[in-house]
DNA sequence: GGAATAACCTGGATGC
DNA sequence: TGCATCCAGGTTATTC
């Protein structure tokens, strides 16, 4: 599933290829695959046809990539739990289930197709403005512009954007009367967090998912955030988690971070800590994976 | 207003 | 073999 690094390892794979491309044309094949686009806004394929695209910028799971010329607008793709953007050689037959295309010209690479693969269709494109962010710092990671996507605005940074407010993030679960995994999982507290990535930060940190965030002291909140950073800069180093063809980087590759997990999907296995067996439960309609004995819950 | 839950969505795995 | 059911989970709308 496209958590952080994964949308990392898709925007750095990205950039080269379309900053300073041109649009050459559109394709939408879905769509359902508009779900975020506001057709109030204009038709999408207009919207983007004969555009120049600027560098893309990414703010925890959010890509978007900036038009230029005004007014001031992007192309914003979230990868759901299936989503895949793919670089091709046009011409070329796309084997996935293919939503919408996009025919690129870039001075150096020259024509491209820019594919969205999506089997599940929870990911989604569209047009959106591009607004001032809230704290005046730039947009995400890739970008020195203070601006946003509008339906990105209320998405907060991720821990490893520079602007980061760890003290606020802080002041904001002492403040959370809920379970900190829910907290970790809340886009709006801290993004770029999914539910592989929580798992294994909680494990980590020792933190039993079901905790109350409000209960957690200062200095737990410092390790849990550092083992969130941890993490996520690790699966990044090693190009994200695949444990199927549901991730891969533009050019259809697969990430090795599965084989570095400790508890998630290993329900059964001994906790490489202390040897006692990783259990599952179901919480928030999807599962969570802990050792019993590092994760204690503490009333 | 905050927290919890349901709904969206489809291919693969499983059970009968 | 074929059909029905369950499962995965990010985001948002709805409900409490």
């Amino acid at each position: 599933m496209p958590e952080l690094p994964e949308v990392e390892v898709v925007r750095a794979g990205l950039a080269p290829a379309v900053t300073g491309a041109t649009i050459l044309g559109v394709e939408v094949f879905e769509h359902r695959s508009l779900r975020r686009h506001d057709p109030l806004a204009g038709d999408f394929e207009a919207l983007l046809d004969g555009r120049v695209m600027q560098g893309p910028v990414r703010r925890g799971k959010f890509l978007w990539i900036p038009l230029e010329g005004a007014p001031r607008r992007a192309i914003v793709a979230h990868l759901g739990m299936s989503g895949q953007i793919l670089l091709r050689e046009p011409g070329t037959a796309e084997a996935g289930l293919l939503r919408i295309r996009l025919h690129i010209a870039h001075p150096v690479q020259g024509e491209l197709w820019v594919h969205f693969v999506d089997q599940r269709i929870f990911g989604s494109m569209a047009v959106d403005a591009l607004v001032p962010a809230l704290d005046g710092a730039p947009g995400g990671l890739g970008t020195d512009e203070p601006l946003v996507p509008t339906q990105v605005s209320h998405i907060a940074r991720d821990p490893l954007d520079p602007a980061f407010d760890a003290g606020g993030f802080a002041a904001a679960l002492a403040r959370k009367n809920t379970d900190i995994k829910r907290a970790l999982l809340d886009q709006r507290l801290i993004s770029g967090i999914g539910n592989i990535y929580a798992d294994e930060a909680l494990w980590a940190a020792r933190i039993h998912y079901a905790q109350p965030a409000n209960s957690l002291s200062r200095a737990k909140v410092r390790t849990l955030l550092a083992e969130v950073r941890h993490v996520l800069e690790k699966a990044l180093a090693e190009g994200g988690t695949s444990f199927d063809a549901q991730y891969v980087n533009v050019n259809g590759a697969s990430g090795y971070f599965a084989h570095s997990l400790n508890a998630y999907g290993r329900q059964g296995e001994a906790c490489p800590r202390c040897g006692t067996p990783i259990v599952r439960e179901q919480f928030m309609n999807r599962g969570s994976h802990f050792c019993p004995h590092c994760q204690r819950l503490r009333r």
